[in-house]
DNA sequence: AATATCGTTCAATTTAAAATGAACAATAAC
DNA sequence: GTTATTGTTCATTTTAAATTGAACGATATT
């Protein structure tokens, strides 16, 4: 009767989890992988994760590896020596950290690129027309990525107080 | 000839913010629209955005709606004057914003609104298993809402200039 | 060395989201 | 009042992304 309310409990905490994930544009897996964690008082294994999810193993193995790569969950001890066991950081600064690392950085560097290119274009090309008007408007794009570059830093250090 | 380079350098541009507003979770489309606007050097109209996006009349539709409730387009004159058309806000403070006020804080709200929930069931629980555990991990989760909350108008204020 | 356990990978499937386009309402032009 | 034009809506289709699960390699156990 008591777990019958620790599962009812456990399964809104991994809901919540799933939607926040979901504003993140990561898989719904990976909110339920987190949320578990987050709301389990025991490291857990995949099977755990499989077991108690529902999910397949393909899902968590692949949601546990996105979760190690953004640094938003780390190994533990478990009772199974032949397994690997889970707990989430629960560290907002390092989480939006990881975040940020893998999943913004590396498309506002592309972006930075693509940039890159169509100033190159712009610049080759001929006087006249709307030269004058496209070069300002990628400008304006340059100030975007250099705020951006910017504010990034920022937040990442007023999260980690 | 010329013509031929300008088509070419705008779909270019396109892509561009496809790529950028996939990152934010937004439709290809809304981006398709948004970058081709921003890179127009007179005011488009929504058959325009059919014509020269090759997207249908539906997708030009919602994704101007869309835009428009982020405050990410304005009206303006055309030729037409049966027509509405179209060009883009460029400051990224408004941007910011729109995309905040409309895609972000209604998640946070009901997130809240979630979390208030299972507070809820915490404090109704009897004493004992792991009620301090849970009630501790909510708490976690009330500092990263308050965290939110406080970092949102500070980055507002910060692109603000 | 044979067998069992654990975790990963990836082709196939399923699911969720976006795009389409026909029907429709609203307004303007005739 | 009839016909054209403009834009929206929404049921259907399409596309992209996530999930599955069988096959596999790696490692431990007997």
């Amino acid at each position: 009767m008591e777990e019958e309310i620790d599962y009812q409990f456990e399964a809104r905490v991994v809901e919540f989890f799933c939607d926040g994930v979901r504003m993140l544009g990561l898989p719904k897996s990976v909110g339920e992988i987190y949320g578990l964690l987050f709301i389990s008082q025991s490291p857990l294994s995949l099977d755990d994760l499989v077991n108690r999810l529902g999910i397949s193993k393909g899902s968590a193995s692949q949601g546990l590896k996105m979760l190690r790569g953004l640094g938003a969950v780390k190994e533990a001890e478990g009772d199974n020596l032949r397994r690997s066991y889970f707990q989430p950081n629960v560290e907002l600064k390092r989480l939006v950290g990881g975040f940020i690392k893998e999943q913004v950085r590396p498309h506002l560097v592309s972006g930075d690129e693509k940039l890159a290119d169509l100033k190159r274009i712009v610049r080759e090309t001929p006087d006249g027309e709307g030269r004058q008007f496209y070069h300002e408007r990628l400008e304006q794009l340059e100030r975007w990525s250099k705020k951006a570059r910017v504010v990034l830093p920022l937040l990442q250090r007023f999260l980690g107080r």
